[in-house]
DNA sequence: CGGGAGGTTGACTAGCATCAATATGGGTGG
DNA sequence: CCACCCATATTGATGCTAGTCAACCTCCCG
């Protein structure tokens, strides 16, 4: 088992401690983490459906999406993970893959063995509360997925997209026009949407010219952020990306 | 705060056990748990959005829908509950409402303290986990729904929204053809489908005409449970609702 | 008995899917 | 370094699923 940098992991432990409250040293904990790393080529399931999973992967670069089917093959991507998200924390208490995990792009992959999480959590409760914390999270991001793809149309679901990823990738800082890394095609788009790709492709177009963003190498260039956040019918607050500073929350005493 | 007859929360200990190994000691301090009676009327939120809880919400009779929306206010539910159901569990780590709760029909509540959860939580590592599981569950049902209104059309919808209420009810041990409770309206169903009910209308028309399930008097009378899965394009292991007996699982030691 | 919520049906429309053909471009091997 | 190739992107023509609008029915509850 490698230790190599620990700065990799710093990604996941902003992440913590932007809706947790963690002291040092149980921000120490968490970066003392064990881990391989694995990099993985695009288009690559690298946790399978049903399979039983002993680690929990970290984003450290690239895309992740979680994948699930229906009977006909057609995929569906239910969740997107960027740098820094645990994308099967979950595993933790829930070994069993109930969804595939495959990479979007070339991407980097932190393998973390549970027997560490689970020891750590053990002996840190607000940890161990800060890694729930951040399945709920995630399940928030799932239920705004589930209104995207229901009552939503084609335009108002891909600007919804553009703009959650704008924030959790933290772009937004740079006014009303900016640039965010897209590592993903517009087959992976119609697959988070519920689209075809042809759609998507046309919707893209008339994104690009009503000049509000434009998709190119690989790469997300917004052009007129007020507007896409209207496009998208986009509110921010479930991200729980904006809390306040000091707002963070924790339950267990220091 | 009273402790009316244990016996109402029965039913949630069941769903805990049927996914977590729990000691006879701790299933009993689940048992003691404090709460409240409340009685809540058909279409009535009693948890609204960015409201902060302090309590979670336990069904003990009715069903309950969890309700986002777009900005042009048409609703879509992203979860049902149904008695035995805790339905904003996530509020212990997250007490601000991200959706809100309404009931679908007049529902019996068991409002349980956060801090008695906690509390128990904090002295039983089992009991923690068994919380977190639930909502990991509660997080694996909420993606199905994102692959149902992405990736299947409205009779496969529908028929998979009753697939899994049949096995989350228990009502799926009579073979092929059984009734089970329906507290909802064909509104109700349109919302959770990301459907117009005039939709959902045809959709159950036709179904009643291939005889597979007929909606009757808040009641669903399935014909051809083999068909309608089918139909709905329904694997049921995501529900965790059929672990083979003695596979539940435990992380911390007992 | 009256009113309102929920259910049913018909006619028409719109948004997205489907099928098909072609263009582009990045990566790889010769 | 070039040529080729496959994945990806783009555009057009056509069809179907589900939405929209509207009218009417039914049944439960007060």
């Amino acid at each position: 088992m490698a230790h190599p940098e620990r700065s990799s992991l710093q990604a996941y432990l902003a992440k913590l401690t932007g809706h947790t409250v963690l002291t040092a040293q149980e921000q120490e904990t968490i970066l003392s983490l064990p881990f391989h790393i694995e990099q993985v080529a695009a288009n690559r399931d690298f946790v399978s459906l049903g399979e039983s999973v002993d680690h929990v992967s970290v984003i450290a670069s690239g895309f992740v999406g979680r994948f699930d089917q229906n009977s006909n093959g057609e995929r569906q991507i239910t969740a997107i993970h960027v740098p820094g998200d645990a994308a099967n924390l979950h595993s933790v208490v829930q070994p069993q893959a109930a969804s595939a995990l495959q990479s979007l792009s070339a991407s980097t992959v932190l393998r973390i063995p549970h027997q560490a999480i689970r020891a750590v959590a053990a002996r840190h409760p607000a940890v161990a509360e800060a890694l729930w914390r951040d399945c709920i999270v995630d399940a928030a991001i799932s239920s705004q997925w589930i209104v995207n793809v229901g009552r939503r149309d084609a335009q108002s679901r891909i600007g919804h997209l553009f703009c959650e990823l704008a924030i959790r990738l933290g772009a937004t800082t740079g006014g009303n026009s900016f640039t965010f890394p897209f590592l993903m095609t517009q087959i992976h788009l119609a697959d988070a949407t519920g689209l075809t790709n042809v759609h998507v492709n046309r919707v893209l177009r008339s994104f690009r010219d009503a000049d509000v963003v434009q998709v190119q190498q690989r790469a997300v260039m917004v052009h007129d952020w007020d507007r896409l956040t209207k496009l998208g019918d986009f509110d921010p607050g479930y991200l729980q990306t904006d809390i306040m500073p000091g707002a963070q929350l924790r339950i267990v005493s220091t």
